[in-house]
DNA sequence: ACCGCCATTGGACCAAAGGACAATACCGGG
DNA sequence: CCCGGTATTGTCCTTTGGTCCAATGGCGGT
């Protein structure tokens, strides 16, 4: 693991290039004060092998670590979306079974399934949207926002947008 | 890669046990409805090697089945912080080395360098805290908190706590 | 036809979040 | 000693976010 700072006067790639030489076989996390998914993507070109913001948790850079450690690469959640027509062939090459185990019985809990609209309102929100640019993108009013995305909290017992967005990202919230 | 379903009437761990005996070789990964904390450790020592909330976005889970590909383990961020004592033996032996390289000249950027107390209240802010919370947390007031929080938006350039919940933790908002 | 679920929107209302302008106090360096 | 950065708190005000009660229209199933 290397912790180094680039020279700003230098192109990124250059001074990458430079320590590829020096050291030979190194695995490069590039942490931006600013993160651009232009940036990330010549980055990861010049041979990177993870990219995120610079002011990261503690604990995200050691599960970033522990990624590139095993071999993977880290590029964060919205440039993953940029990528996914390069990497869906990659990822539809995983064998998929299904299984049904049981009678589906359980079911029981309080009903978590969310409607259509409530999913695509509820994954607006967590990635950073206002009700307003929900609103805008749904060519919906911002009520009806409000509603769905109430209901959305009620179903999966989130208390606020912000917990929300943590669930929807894998994480859960303190 | 195995989708399934749980029987909520049955153990959990003992459906597991009884999967891994009729499958052999599988990897599992549970999406829980209402992730807790316990329940992701008993998972984990039955063998588990992911955990998430049910609604993590598609983008979330092919990250998540890539890590799980790679030979590694999903646990999520708070799961992380109660395992940080079993784990950081295996983290902090990775080598470490810090190479200086330039005369950390480039610097330029707008000042990003966060106090400590800034710090602070980003990565309560960022976990899912109120500014209410973080005041009480920190032992000062609210209004001092929405201080910190403003200064942070600016060095960070994020426009919302939402913004700066998903920076700190490795993504970048749309 | 009636019922339940979904999507939609309205209005009112209250709490939380953020911005604007400003003041006080501590601390370390020139 | 004066200056700059940090920490702290204050008030005022605007914008968002969230909740409550309520209403309308569509759609599929009984």
């Amino acid at each position: 693991m290397v912790w180094l700072r680039l020279d700003g006067a230098q192109a990124a790639t250059d001074q990458l290039a430079q320590l590829y030489q020096s050291l030979g076989e190194v695995r490069v996390i590039v942490l931006a004060d600013q993160p651009d998914g232009d940036e990330a993507l010549s980055l990861f070109s010049a041979g990177v092998r993870g990219y995120c913001n610079a002011h990261a948790t503690a604990a995200s850079l050691r599960q970033i670590a522990g990624v590139i450690e095993a071999g993977g690469l880290w590029i964060g959640e919205s440039l993953m979306k940029r990528l996914v027509v390069s990497t869906r062939a990659a990822i539809s090459r995983l064998p998929v079974a299904r299984l049904p185990l049981g009678p589906v019985s359980g079911e029981g809990s309080p009903m978590s399934a969310l409607t259509k609209r409530e999913v695509e309102v509820a994954r607006a929100v967590a990635s950073g949207a206002s009700n307003k640019e929900v609103a805008r993108q749904c060519g919906i009013t911002e009520r009806t926002v409000k509603a769905h995305v109430g209901s959305v909290f009620q179903k999966l017992k989130a208390r606020d947008r912000l917990h929300l967005a943590l669930m929807l990202n894998g994480q859960r919230p303190s």
